[in-house]
Formats: structure tokens, sequence, C-alpha cells
DNA sequence: ATCACCGGTGGGAGCGCTCCCACGGTACCT
DNA sequence: AGGTACCGTGGGAGCGCTCCCACCGGTGAT
């Protein structure tokens, strides 16, 4: 059984050659059932099976990429310090998504974080070195270069929520306008006059989309658009405490606030409890994200649910794509692939 | 410049061996800077560094891991669902001392999770096919096959958290013992009497390691030991609120109670505030891991610090040696390389 | 002058795989 | 009967790197 080539490779793992000799077949053939070639004899299958289930052969990783030019892997790239990962439910749903869309797939998914420069710098060397097949671009702010070095290096890529209208990479989103929209028109529903909205930051296209969702509830309702009524955030609690207290400053009429996040909701809500103002009596309160926060608020927060869990998993269904339809190189058409997700607004005590 | 030799390679990355030719030397002197050797003259390294820099020369992994049978990757392997990684600051502090020790290294961290038998068995796959060089195992239970697999597919490895007292594999621990001790120690000297212990999952050697710190300190204070005082807990929360009903009542004297987490503290705290005891007036309270629970708990709970992100440096350093040692193999001394990290009690209210 | 030695260097021989061309055989056409 | 088509198959030629041996010239010892 040994030596039946020169150097008798005892101790090492298993080689293609050697399944082959141990199955009497060829090594192309061997290749041809390790990766699922339909143009294989079912008898010679079963033979080479047989091998290599007796053999405990496992494809040589780095043999594989050298010659075939791929990794088999993609990064799922944070470009925060860990810190904010973990702080925020959205990655865990997102990855959640991410792992299960992935799951029957030879493709291994590896999480990088690039939070600080020196993360960056060898971030950049990572993927200029190709080792992964793809990307998957979460939380990207406007400016980010990483896009751009992405489509330089002919990487594929799919980032969640656009950079702009005209993004250019694939991308993922749920529907910010229509989410916000519906829930202003959720607002106006209940008899509310006069609904303010506290924004994101506004280099996040998300966030914009959401004041276009509220302006369109309100048109929509035959209101007039009152631009007192909107005060940026941030995304923070504190941020939003500041916006409402503006808000409150401005319009001290106001009967409902349309909060562009539920940590700027929690914001609010302090600052409206601090005025004496009752929640949803006096005013009454939506955020965006259902997250965490909105169930444990007192009261419980009435919130714009986002799919993110299937976004994940639609994100790694369009980076698959796009890797699959870069392999037999330049035919590949330039539609854009952007894909919007329903968001659901889930009502509780706060409005 | 092109057409030095058959094929015109506009377009790909360069080589070694078109560095080479640039900078008229033979590929050997290339791979000798690339790989830091110190034996090439400094005039020799200069025109390679140029010539690379020139090319935008960046090494093909797959082509050193082929030829050199490494893969300058580690993983840090997570048996746990994304869920339970997420919501436990311990996992977020330990990759924070991780990335720390692994930014001047060029080794890439690959984030796995392997919360599921699917996964597991992906995991398996991944592992057998030696896809990276070392691998990080945190919160292993006592019966996971996962060590003795890595030790059977000879791949480096570093434990958090011994599985016994007879740990084979190279470890890295906080003190348990004398964290353990330190808590009832002080609440010992604060002048309770009966100091009570709920213990995390006696399957986790740490558990029971603070379970002997414990009665250390008794024995040493000259107490003598009741067992009824010791109630076992499973580190959630409901489970630390069933022990304290438990001890409360077995033993309506207890004037102190050391949980073997935070998260058991919290819901001991539940129930001696439902039996209208006191904290700490009544019933001194302290926990273990010094976690946001309890800096946030009412009144805040004295805890004992374990210095995780230490502890991730520290895995790092073990394991970059264990990898270094193993590459020129046979000489390896079997010493074992066990580390033990000092806690620290940070006394809040609750005692 | 001769030799051993060593720092610095070039390049052959692989690493284990995929890709692809070539080959023999069978089945179906003319 | 010969021709054509294809299927299943074997194996050569790389992929880009590291490892290692051989080589060159300069140095110091003999």
């Amino acid at each position: 059984m040994a030596s039946h080539g020169a150097r008798s490779r005892s101790g090492g793992r298993p080689t293609l050659e050697e399944v082959a000799a141990r199955a009497g077949v060829g090594r192309g053939t061997v290749s041809r059932v390790i990766n699922g070639s339909p143009r294989v004899s079912d008898a010679t299958r079963a033979a080479v099976e047989a091998a290599v289930a007796e053999l405990g052969y496992v494809p040589n990783t780095a043999a594989r990429a050298l010659a075939a030019n791929r990794t088999d892997a993609i990064a799922l790239v944070v470009p925060e310090p860990e810190t904010r990962f973990f702080a925020e439910p959205y990655f865990s749903d997102m990855l959640k998504g991410v792992g299960a869309e992935l799951s029957d797939t030879q493709m291994q998914l590896l999480l990088i974080f690039a939070g600080n420069d020196r993360e960056r710098a060898r971030l950049a060397q990572y993927l200029a070195a190709h080792r992964v097949d793809g990307v998957l671009l979460v939380s990207v702010h406007a400016d980010d270069p990483l896009p751009d070095l992405l489509s330089q290096l002919e990487i594929p890529a799919v980032i969640s929520g656009p950079r702009s209208a005209a993004e250019t990479l694939p991308s993922v989103d749920s529907d910010n306008y229509g989410g916000a929209r519906s829930a202003v028109e959720h607002l106006l529903a209940r008899g509310c006059r006069a609904v303010a909205h506290i924004t994101g930051r506004l280099d996040v296209y998300g966030a914009q989309r959401r004041v276009d969702g509220y302006r369109a509830a309100l048109l929509g309702a035959g209101h007039e658009l009152d631009e007192q009524l909107i005060q940026p955030g941030d995304f923070t609690e504190e941020g939003g405490r500041r916006a409402m207290t503006e808000l409150l400053a401005r319009r001290p009429d106001l009967d409902a606030v349309f909060a562009g996040s539920d940590v700027m909701a929690a914001g609010a809500r302090q600052v409206l409890r601090e005025e004496g103002r009752r929640i949803p009596d006096d005013v009454a309160l939506v955020g965006y994200d259902d997250s965490a926060i909105a169930r444990h608020m007192d009261p419980p927060l009435t919130s714009v649910r986002q799919p993110i869990e299937e976004m994940g998993r639609r994100m790694i269904d369009l980076l698959l794509t796009e890797i699959a339809d870069r392999r037999p190189a330049v035919t590949r058409e330039l539609e854009r692939r952007q894909v919007v997700l329903a968001t659901e607004l889930v009502a509780r005590r706060s409005s």
C-alpha cells in the first residue's frame, strides 16, 4: 500500500494523487468528483468517494486557491471599533442572517474590524492580497474610501445601505422611505396634528430617506410642511435629548415625535418626561429599528422594524452572484443590483 | 518593460519573478527581502524594496501557504451561538485584547462561531483542512470534543479557562480561587457571619475553583464549613433566583451571599428584594466578573474583576509561541504552559 | 600561494491543486 | 463501411511561492 511513489509520506495528509492511486483512477477524475462535476460515471464516483473516505482526504485549500485563483472565503468588514459592534444588536442579527445563508456553501465567513487607522491599513493590505473572494460592507459612511478601494481592486462587494441614490455597488437596504412614511401616517391616523421629526446623521443616506418619507406622509395627508418641526440628530441618545429640547422650545404645541432611531427616541423620552409631557397622551412617540430598547422603554416604544436578518441573507445572495458572475469574466451585466426590503411598524403603547 | 517572458501578464498582480527582474536580482533574493531575512546586503535590499513599491507588489498568500505550509491566520473559535457571544461583554473585551496583541503581526484573526451541530461540522472540516495555523478556544465546556480534535490534528491551540486541573493544552485563566477567596474575605472583614455561595455550573472548572476559594477563605478565618450555605447555580439570572430562594429557605439567618457571577447576583438580588431583605444592611452581596450589570445594579454590586483584555493578549502570546515552537519541529519542550492572572475586588455599595 | 570559510546570491525543485487538451470508446448518423 | 459526435477519462502544464543547494568572490589562516 505504500511505496507506489518515490517518497513515502506517511505522516502528512493525503493528496489528490494518493486518492487517485487508491481508487485506481487519474488525478483529474478525483478532482472532478471532489468538485461535483457531472462528467463522471457513477461507478467511478463511488470508487473515488470510497477512497476519499478511507484516506480521510481533505482538499488542500492553499493549493486550490493557488491553482484556481479563489479563496472560498468572504469577509464581513465592520469599519467600526469592536465596542460599537457589540453594543448594537443590528450586527448580531445581520451576522445571524449571513451565517444562515452561508451555511450550505463552502464559503467561509471572516469577520474583520477596521475601527482605527492601523486596522484599516492592515485591511487594505489584506484586500490587496486578495485573501477573500468578496466583501460585505456594513455601516459605511458617505466619505469612506473603502468602497472605492474595493472597486479598484476589482473585489466583488455588497454594501448594506447605499451611500447615495447613485450608489454603484450592489446594495441591500430596508425601505427607509416607506418605513418613515408608515410611522408618520400612523401618528396622523391617531389624530396627531403637529408631528416633529428628529433625524439621524444626514450624511447617512438612510437618514435622508427617512426625512423624505416623513415629508411624503405629511404632504400625502394634506398637511403643510413646517421645517421647524424637523430637527437633526446624530443617532445618539444625547443627540435625541438635544433635539427634543430644541423642538419643544420652538414648537411647544407639538403632539407627536418621530425619531430616526430608538436610541434617539429614548433621549427624547427623557426630555419629554422632564418637561412633564405624558406619553402618549400629550406627545406620541415613535422610534426606528425596533431594538431591545424599544421593548424595554417605559412606555414600550412604537417602532419601525427592519428585517435585518433577512438583509444579511440577501447580501450574501447578491455577493455570491456577484462572485459567480465575475468568474468566467467579461460577460457580466452592469445592471445595478439594489435590493430594498419592506419594513414593518410595530405599534406599542408610546403612540 | 513587457515581453521579457512568453505571456505578458498586463492585468494581473505582479509576481516575485517580476519584482526580481525589475530590481535586477534573483527570485530568491526578493523572497529574502520580503521575509526580512538578514542575509541580504543593504544595497540589494534597497533596490528590491524600490521595485516592490513601484510595482505595488503584494505577496500571493495562497502560493506562500502552499509552499511554506502555513496560513498566517489564526482562529478565535466560539463554541456558542452568536447571540450569547454578543450578549456577554466578556467576548468583546477578550477580542479587544486579542486584536491589540495581534496588530503588530502578520497574522490575521478569524472569528468562527460553532453554536450548533451544523456549524461544528463545518468547523471540523475547516480545521481538518488546516486553514489556520492556530486556534484560540474560549468558553469550552468540560465535555467538548474540540480540544481533542485539535490535538489530534496537531493544531496549536490555547484555551481560556482550563477544563480541569490536568489540562494538557496551554491555557490562560484568571485566578478564580484567589478571586473568590478575596470576595469572601472581604465579606468576613465586614463582619458577616453566615456567608452563602451560589456557584456557577460545576462542570466549568473555573466555577469549581471559586468554590474552593470560598471554602479556603472560610477555613482561613477559622469558620467552619456549612454545606447548606453552598447552592449550585448555572450562571443564569433565573438560576440565581432559584438558588437564592433555596438558600433563604434553608438558612434564613444568612447575612451575606457570594454569587459566582454578576448575572446570578442580579437574580439573587431580586429574590432578596422580594423577601424584604435590604442590601447590604440585612444581606451583603458580592458578584463575579465586574460586568456592566454590576455597575448598573441598585445598589451597585461589589464584584471581582478579571483582566479579560489582558487574558486575550496573553492567549495570543502563548499561541504564537506555540506555533513558532512547532515550526522547526520535534524539539519543542513539553512543559505545560499555563498562565494565571490576578483578579481584583471592586468594592461597591452592595457590601 | 593554497585552502577553508562565509556572506551574499541565483535558480531548480517542488508544494497540491485546477485547467484543459488529448485520447479511446460507444452511439448514432450518412 | 466510414464519419461525426460526444462521454468519461488521464495526465501535462502551470499557479507563485519557499526551501535549499550550489556558486561566486573576498577574507583570513596555513
